[in-house]
DNA sequence: CGCGCGGTTGACAATGATCAAAAAAGGTGG
DNA sequence: CCACCTTTTTTGATCATTGTCAACCGCGCG
């Protein structure tokens, strides 16, 4: 895997702690106003690509926040067969399910080499109450999550298997955009399978689709290295509720 | 689109109100603690059959509970096909996604003439910290969601059609069971596109799959009246991750 | 009474899953 | 640095499932 790309956060070996502040700004909150209000450092936990960091059906004793690297959410069935759910990067929440506060609902693997920030459950509600800035962050990023459940439906509604993986590659984008990085360039951490249970397809029929788009002339892939090369007919793509990328009046060679 | 429906949410002025305390409860919270607290009455206002609560786009005001009646979550596309997320019935929180402070995700269309009680956004934070129950019931109803949003993933991720229907049908009547109401009589409140467009399949396809599980034994259909003979056949026939229910080994007829 | 909506059924074409196999990329140890 | 192995990705061929089109029925409503 291109581990190659991983080394910005190889940050003075180990801060292996963050503060409230840092906690908030990194939830994208207004950390300013928070930063004397708790000197409480959390901890950060190391995952190794390929470890979960929370396992569907284990008791929640806490939730986090991505500070590096990304993840898959999973839920298992009985017969092994693994969907994921979505995929989790820096400033995202994990574990969220959890503050129902029975057990987790979903398990977490890292797809690289990550960090996340621990929040326990123990004491969070009494924090929330004193630093309401971490509160409104909190807050915010869990309906950010439940806006993002509705997206994976779109996703998975669409019927055209290119669709549904236009789509995917758009949502992508969008997250990546949001996140400061460049929305024409994606560099997927997950492979393929990942991608197919997620949109619910064959593995095959992913490589397919991928290449699909890419004769349509939307796309240049080389294997986890995806260029948007026109991201408004990408857009246009994945508009379609039914019909396939077909009424592309354009081929060269055709 | 029928908006025939819509005259009135007569407000023939009853109880057009929820205390505090009442709303925890309903929320399914401890109310005990909390009834002395706060004396605030929340609106209710009646949603007729056809109409919608709220609109995806639209400025998030409010957030609401389902006192009684359903709702369909709806995401519509620019194309007209509208995708139905989920469902909601009493106790159930709508308009969740707006407390991220912008617009509403998702629209809400009532199933039936229903009533919500309405939370505004406007001090909901401050009384959310003077009163604790409600706060950990709002909470605790934020956290259910998100594991539902996992619920339709896991029920789209089903390849064939008849294991979506029985996944659905089986989620179905888990929450009908925790709302008290009988996990083995599903009396449907959504039509067959409804149920089609949540499952991301025609609804030819969703006639044909009742017919499947009826032939199977596991129902009895009669429109919207579904009886569930046999939970557990029911339940394994919807944990095929592949296969679709043919293994049946008893067939009358054959 | 007739109209429209919701539901069911049939026939046909097409999309995607499956099986199979090979090519490419990444990783490891000499 | 190279050989070797595993994992990932791609491609091909076949077949089943499901979407689509179309017709029909039952029912409630105007």
């Amino acid at each position: 895997m291109t581990t190659l790309h991983t080394l910005p956060w190889l940050r003075t070996a180990d801060e292996l702690h963050c503060s409230v502040a840092a906690l908030v700004e990194l939830l994208g909150g207004h950390a300013e106003a928070a930063s004397g209000l708790a000197d409480e450092q959390f901890g950060v936990q190391r995952v190794a690509r390929g470890a979960s960091l929370l396992h569907e059906g284990a008791p929640a004793h806490a939730v986090y926040v991505v500070q590096s690297g990304s993840f898959k959410c999973v839920k298992t069935a009985e017969d092994g067969y693994e969907h994921v759910l979505g995929f989790a990067w820096r400033r995202d929440l994990l574990g969220y399910d959890g503050l129902a506060g029975a057990h987790y609902a979903f398990s977490e693997v890292a797809l690289e080499d990550s960090r996340v920030v621990v929040l326990p459950l123990t004491g969070l509600d009494a924090l929330r109450r004193r630093v309401p800035e971490l509160d409104a962050a909190l807050q915010a990023k869990l309906a950010r999550q439940l806006a993002l459940a509705g997206d994976i439906a779109e996703v998975m509604a669409a019927v055209a298997a290119d669709v549904r993986l236009a789509r995917f590659l758009v949502k992508l984008a969008a997250r990546m955009a949001e996140r400061g990085e460049s929305a024409r360039r994606l560099l997927l951490r997950m492979n393929r399978r990942d991608i197919a249970n997620h949109l619910g397809l064959a593995h095959e029929t992913i490589s397919r689709s991928f290449g699909e788009l890419v004769e349509a002339g939307w796309l240049r892939v080389n294997n986890r290295d995806v260029q948007i090369l026109d991201p408004e007919g990408l857009r246009q793509c994945a508009r379609c509720t039914r019909g396939v990328a077909d009424e592309t009046p354009l081929r060269c060679a055709a």
